[in-house]
DNA sequence: ACATATTATATCGCGTGCGATATAGTATTA
DNA sequence: TAATACTATATCGCACGCGATATAATATGT
């Protein structure tokens, strides 16, 4: 049963999991985010701005965990929606100060519907939930703060 | 302390430590993966071809949990890499027949070293891995099998 | 047999995510 | 103060990943 090649079965694998259950997870959200007008990174992008008030762009990367490259063009979106506004800060003109316009501000009243509704997509236990909670974040904040380059 | 806002709040979601893990352990195979001239998605659909050795499309999307939108323009590259062939099946002409071609199997023996250096890449032990595993594809066949609709 | 349903694959348009790179503004340092 | 380094944001091109839809081949039902 055992061959040279099991390390590079698909079943062997820790990423793939990883990389379908998020694709999934996205997936199930679409519909009640479509309520919102928003996409999945759209809306995480909205929870940071919506607890911090104002923000800039580095500390939407650092939150997302995304590049600049990512996350400009999400902002734009945002924008266009009427959901946010950008200026540049007085104090330092290379920082985009990101403000809640009313319409972004009343949208967070609204997505209180969203995890109430997802609760019921995602069959694990809040047991379950915990533990998936504290790996994933060892996994992340392990990269989050390299030291070496 | 306790807010009404809690439940939208980005460090209380599952969702979010899933995007992200996902999306850095990606960013983290691309270095190795270069070597096989082959992305992330390339990599995993490669993986389904070295054990099949014959397959189709939609076997390769029910492996990976991908539409055939998604797949469809993964194999063409494939096929432009030189790695796969693709052939109608004689039996049932929308049957599309993948085959390995000989760069393609050969490239499976140099694919035994991704799975070292990415071991070396993710600091959680194996026993938290296995506890992720689990959990994972608790959530991944929860979805995959859905009777209704 | 023939209209209808089903199945496998493909196409379209959009929004990410990324590495690489550019640009503009600020800080540092000689 | 003038060159240099650094920082925040933006741009480019590529490869997904998706819902919606199209197309061609096979299966089904009357």
């Amino acid at each position: 049963m055992s061959n040279k090649y099991e390390s590079i079965q698909l079943k062997n694998q820790i990423c793939f999991p990883l990389y379908a259950a998020s694709n999934m997870i996205t997936r199930k959200y679409k519909p009640f985010l479509d309520e919102l007008d928003l996409t999945y990174t759209q809306y995480i992008a909205m929870m940071v701005l919506w607890e911090k008030v104002q923000a800039n762009e580095k500390l939407l990367c650092e939150a997302l965990c995304l590049k600049s490259n990512t996350v400009t063009p999400l902002l734009k979106k945002l924008q266009d929606k009427g959901y946010i506004e950008k200026k540049k800060d007085k104090g330092d003109e290379r920082n985009l100060v990101i403000t809640l316009t009313k319409a972004g501000k009343e949208l967070r009243d609204k997505a209180l519907r969203v995890p109430e509704c997802m609760a019921k997509e995602v069959h694990i236990t809040a047991e379950e939930a915990e533990v998936l909670y504290r790996i994933l974040y060892k996994i992340i904040d392990d990269e989050r703060m390299i030291p070496y380059d």
